[in-house]
DNA sequence: TAATTATTTGCAACTTTGTTGCAAACCTAT
DNA sequence: ATAGGTTTGCAACAAAGTTGCAAATAATTA
């Protein structure tokens, strides 16, 4: 397996090529931007919420840009984005499971209050919760906070 | 008991009675704006935003009083946010074991996608999460989303 | 009750976050 | 290589949130 090696980037083609496939597979076209974002996420253990983004990428791209990018992306089921108390959207990338308009991403997620770091604790399933009469559920966000593994 | 009727407030002198204590016990000077915005918060059952209560509010108050309001309400223990999927915080009313740093909120809140109430589930517990090694909760925010009991 | 002191409010000015329309740039398919 | 559809960046805007400070209000003291 060849590795490409420029200063820039330290995937593997193989990743690359994920990525591309990633958008394809989705009918996106394959732009800078698209590609950019995903690495990031492919490379970033956790969530990013859209600030980061913003400065993980330098000037590179438009704000609006990066916007749309994480709405599309939503919209697709390549990410989902993670509700935290102190009201930041996050986004993380989605399961292959997930779908165009379909999520399941059933999963806990966890804020660390020390490092802030976000995590998608796979392994955690979203427990069941009995609501009172007449309340149907379409969707459960469970965000726990506190001090994460590394903390 | 008697009552007040004026056009503005229908509630009896005990509710009135009952926002000025809230606000004394917390150390906290009666003005007309915690006031209005506590009894809002006593007279509608659900939460709200910032955004509800300007509205509710007309233009009484200045913008920037209510945020320190809220701010403040939230320190003393007298309201507590919800993080919802929408990203947009809202408050409510706490029970009255919470206090100045120290919320005891553990109950599941629901978001209605048909007429965006939310509610406190008061009866429904936090559910117990069980976390991979190392991760030590602090706090467990569970939002559901989905149909309400009226809709 | 009136004066004094401490707290809160409103305003102005600003930052951050998010949205929209549109022409130029880019990607994809032929 | 070209044509057609999609995406991008820019500009302009709207909404949400923050800060400093002087004036107004509430609590305390005399
Ligand atoms: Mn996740
Ligand atoms: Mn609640
Ligand atoms: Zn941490
Ligand atoms: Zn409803």
């Amino acid at each position: 397996m060849a590795t490409l090696h420029n200063k820039f980037c330290n995937f593997t083609s193989m990743d690359m090529l994920s990525i591309d496939h990633i958008l394809k597979r989705n009918q996106l076209s394959v732009t800078d931007s698209r590609k950019k974002i995903l690495e990031l996420f492919k490379e970033h253990n956790g969530a990013l919420a859209h600030n980061d983004i913003e400065k993980k990428t330098g000037e590179k791209f438009d704000r609006v840009t990066i916007y749309r990018t994480l709405q599309t992306f939503v919209e697709k089921g390549i990410i989902h984005t993670i509700p935290t108390p102190d009201n930041s959207v996050r986004y993380a990338l989605c399961k292959d499971e997930c779908s165009k308009g379909h999520h399941h991403d059933n999963h806990v997620h966890f804020v660390c209050d020390i490092c802030n770091v976000t995590y998608c604790l796979d392994s955690v399933v979203t427990p069941e919760v009995n609501l009172p009469q007449g309340f149907k559920p379409s969707l459960i966000d469970v965000v726990v906070t506190g001090r994460c593994k590394n903390c």
